[in-house]
RNA sequence: GCGAGAGUGGCGGAAUUGGCAGACGCGCUGGACUUAGGAUCCAGUGGGGUAACCUGUGGGGGUUCGAGUCCCCCCUCUCGCACCA
């Protein structure tokens, strides 16, 4: 009988469907496992990152399933975002049509890989039945302040008609119209206040030991909490007063002039009139409009402009110069800071370079700092001086009493600030989800009534050849009356970011028909948080850090009880492969490169680095072409062996053919064996095996064992696929061998081929359904328990004890099981390798590691 | 510049807690079977050496009876970034 997964699989998908095998309910008196992996944007085709994500979720699924859990593992789309506008455009059809059609596609493709999902869970972030609850949600937050609108500077490309990350500025001008200069826009946008929950996110970080230390770091860096103090610094000549955040408030007295970012609101106000007006407009309207995307960059010279006014010092009542500079941002503190160049490298250079005033504030341990011949600033820990009432003091010290001091004088206080800030989820888009407010002429802002929602996004509109959305130029949509006044009003216009509909559609899924509000409280109370939570490493801040916001939103909103939505979190690598690149037709397809030549011109292809898989650069294989030469077990088999989860995968094609040999060694052990194995029961632990049979009955136990921790403790599929070809090589070697083959030797191979195949079930389902059939069994195996292991079964007579001369391997040996160190010791000394490299030599200590190893110091 | 990771045979990787470096697989070499082999099976395979043995986890130091694993310095690569005051 050939091995023929083309048939075979789909029958046993088609199988498992109709027995409804992997549908889940609420069931309290079993132990619930809410296992999710990251929902899929539907691009059209399901890529090889995906086949690799949602293989390691399956596995754990359907682990978990045997082990008794009630297993919750649902799927559904990230169906909102740019990818859809930009194909309709393209190809003259609409983002819904092209949505849908990609999904169904990609359904099927999952579907024929075998996947354990809950269909009936399926949802999509589009479905106005979906997102409605989102806009339920955000008018709870714009009632609790949670949601605002402010004003911020955005990068603008006229052409796109849209806002641009700055990752789409590529020197100065938009990525898809490199003609375009990018211009910066002031905008009203709404904001999510995530800095709320920023202390509570951060705290919770220590909380979470199921998450990657990586991830938490990157976590508690981004929310960047830090100690400091405000202080405030009076306009010289009026009533205005400037305020500036500073973690170095020991360094106050040496503050000998401030700097404002170009975009702080008063720097327009305070240069009105002034011969300095031009100049400093000149150069806030530079830095805004070419430099603020390379104000970031690597290397940046430091460089400002003085705005012809200055504020008091404080501390020291001195009058200090103010300068617009290009090094401090709007976005973080209070968007000014105190400059001391003395004690902060920046504040040095830009005072070297403008002639700036300098003041030594802290004492280095040899007393020498003086600032005329200071070459950098001194960064380091020492004694205030020229500090007033705080000379003297060290200066870390003096951090709190200098606080202290400042707030009894009423010139600032003590406080914390946040590098993180608050999440901008206005996006210029069609297709996402509309931001339910209307804005009155005379009543203002307005949230829709809830009665109203959803505001559902119109499906009848033609998109704009150019991009953009159309939504502002449809009066359909944007004409309406304000609920209050019944007056004229235009709705908003903005959709939401789509990283919202991702912060909760893991609750959704809990109770996706619900329709009495977002979450229905006794499914989400039972089903959440979600248990472990699987998906690529480039999500680990963005995404991540929303959904904890918000689900601490929905909690105080009173729709959740947990805080945190993922108890556990596997972060998998990315899948990588070399690019390939001609002449002349530039980065090439696999399917464009034959025998090292290009198919167009067969010229020699140039071969690049070894890179993640993407569009972009080409080096995408297909999945689709691998499951149907190959089969999905063939295919899930490798994503698995290649290498661990959470390290990148480099893609080569041979090692689906490899896989796809091992699998072949499997079907030929059953069925070239199938009469000795049917002929006979498992083996029953009872004594008096002989040792060719006693060491393959532990090799199963060892196996059992093995591959168990690696699933359980570490998700280390590679490993455990290992030690299953080892109890397989193990078998086949048996079978070769000439011992006799009487029923008790069956007995003993039956149980190891059944433990093989049951253990590789959460791996390659399909073939091993099929074996277990053909082995007998009427249950499918989605209902057979996972194996234990015995205890006596591992029991060894006899252990290898490694010896060792001064730490360097020299000798092993074999002593009873039961032996102890003293036993061991002298054994290990009597050896005739140990006694020839000690030979003349004074032993002068003895170490003996438990029934492991002696090492034998001279 | 800042932050986070990584570096082990020809290759992917293993070594879970400081205790046999290289499990398992690929590739390669030899053999068996075969009309044939890019199928299958058996054996071998870090490097050097006939051997005894020596040597070996990016480089250099250190801790330890013992280091791929811990500490310090350096090199290289990858990822993230918002000059974090």
């Amino acid at each position: 009988m050939k091995y023929d997964p083309q048939k075979l699989e789909p029958m046993w998908q088609v199988y498992w469907e109709k027995e409804g095998l992997f549908k889940s309910a609420e069931d309290a008196s079993k132990e619930k496992y809410y296992l999710l992996e990251m929902f899929p944007y539907p691009s059209g085709k399901i890529h090889i990152g995906h086949v690799r994500n949602y293989t390691i979720g399956d596995v754990v699924a359907r682990y978990m399933r045997m082990r008794g859990k009630n297993v919750l593992h649902p799927m559904g789309w990230d169906a909102f975002g740019m990818p859809a506008e930009n194909a309709a455009i393209e190809n003259n059809t609409h983002p819904a049509k092209w949505t849908f059609d990609n999904i169904t596609a990609m359904k099927k493709q999952l579907k024929r890989m075998g996947f354990s999902y809950d269909w009936d869970r399926e949802l999509a972030t589009c479905d106005p039945k979906y997102y409605r609850w989102e806009q339920l949600v955000f008018l709870k937050m714009y009632e609790k302040g949670l949601a605002y609108r402010k004003k911020t500077h955005v990068n603008w490309c006229e052409s796109c008609q849209s806002v641009l990350a700055n990752e789409q500025v590529e020197d100065g001008c938009c990525w898809r119209h490199t003609d375009k200069e990018v211009i910066i826009k002031e905008m009203d946008s709404w904001f999510l206040k995530i800095t709320d929950y920023a202390d509570d996110i951060l705290e919770f970080c220590e909380k979470l030991p199921g998450w990657p230390d990586r991830v938490l770091t990157m976590q508690k860096n981004w929310i960047g909490k830090s100690h400091g103090a405000l202080i405030r610094f009076p306009l010289d000549g009026s009533d205005e007063v400037i305020e500036t955040f500073t973690t170095r408030q020991d360094t106050v007295y040496g503050a000998t002039f401030l700097c404002f970012a170009p975009e702080h609101p008063l720097v327009k106000k305070i240069i009105k009139g002034l011969p300095q007006e031009k100049e400093v407009t000149n150069f806030v309207e530079r830095i805004l409009k070419i430099e603020s995307f390379v104000r970031t960059a690597d290397f940046t010279t430091k460089e400002g402009v003085f705005t012809g006014r200055y504020c008091i010092n404080p501390v020291t009542e001195e009058r200090i110069p103010i300068f617009v500079a290009n090094f401090v941002l709007i976005e973080y503190g209070t968007g000014a800071i105190m400059a001391v160049p003395t004690h902060d490298q920046r504040d040095f250079e830009f005072a070297k370079k403008y002639g700036l005033k300098l003041r030594v504030v802290i004492q280095n341990p040899d007393g020498n700092l003086e600032k005329e011949t200071m070459e950098e600033a001194y960064v380091g820990q020492g004694a205030l001086v020229n500090s007033g009432p705080f000379n003297g003091q060290q200066n870390l010290a003096a951090l709190e009493s200098i606080a202290e001091y400042l707030e009894s004088k009423g010139m600032g206080h003590k406080t914390e600030n946040f590098r993180i800030r608050d999440w901008g989820i206005s996006r210029q888009r069609y297709w996402g989800a509309p931001i339910p407010i209307v804005y009155c002429k005379k009543c203002g802002t307005m949230p829709v009534p809830e009665k109203d929602l959803p505001v559902v996004l119109p499906l009848d509109l033609d998109m704009r050849p150019n991009g953009g959305s159309p939504l502002p130029f449809e009066p359909s949509f944007y004409k309406t009356t304000c609920p209050v006044c019944k007056g004229e009003a235009r709705r908003e216009t903005d959709t939401m970011d789509t990283f919202v509909e991702s912060s909760w559609y893991f609750d959704r899924y809990t109770c996706p028909d619900y329709e009495e509000g977002p979450l229905d409280p006794n499914r989400v109370d039972y089903w959440m948080p979600v248990d472990q939570y699987i998906g690529g490493i480039e999500h680990a801040i963005l995404h991540l850090l929303y959904s904890r916001f918000y689900t601490r939103v929905l909690r105080d909103l009173g729709y959740l009880k947990v805080t945190e939505p993922f108890t556990k979190l596997l972060t998998q690598g990315m899948v990588c492969k070399e690019t390939q690149e001609c002449k002349t037709h530039g980065l090439l397809y696999p399917f464009e490169v034959k025998d090292g030549l290009c198919v167009h011109c067969h010229t020699p292809i140039k071969t690049g680095n070894i890179v993640k898989m993407s569009k972009s650069k080409r080096n995408v294989v297909d999945p689709q072409g691998l499951i149907d030469q190959y089969g999905a077990d063939t295919l899930r088999m490798f994503c698995l062996f290649a290498s661990p989860p959470d390290k990148d995968l480099e893609w080569n094609d041979q090692g689906v053919e490899w896989s796809s040999r091992f699998l072949t060694r499997l079907w030929r052990l059953v069925t070239d064996h199938l009469e000795g194995l049917k002929g006979t029961d498992l083996y029953k632990e009872q004594g008096g095996l002989p040792e060719s049979l006693k060491s393959l009955h532990r090799k199963t136990h060892q196996t059992i064992k093995k591959v168990t921790g690696d699933i359980e403790n570490r998700f280390h599929f590679n490993t455990a696929i290992a030690a299953i070809m080892e109890l397989v090589n193990e078998v086949n070697h048996f079978l070769n061998s000439e011992v006799k083959k009487d029923q008790t030797a069956w007995s003993v191979v039956r149980e190891a081929v059944e433990a093989g195949v049951v253990l590789l079930f959460p791996i390659v389902p399909h073939i091993t359904e099929e074996l277990w059939r053909m082995l007998g069994h009427k249950k499918s195996l989605v209902e057979t328990p996972w194996p234990e292991y015995s205890g006596a079964a591992l029991e060894e007579q006899k252990k290898l004890v490694v010896l060792q001369v001064n730490g360097k391997l020299r000798s092993k040996i074999e002593v009873p099981a039961f032996y102890g160190d003293a036993e061991i010791e002298a054994q290990a000394l009597a050896d005739e390798r140990i006694q020839h490299f000690t030979k003349g030599k004074p032993i002068r200590k003895v170490i003996v590691v438990q029934k492991k190893l002696v090492n034998i110091v001279v």
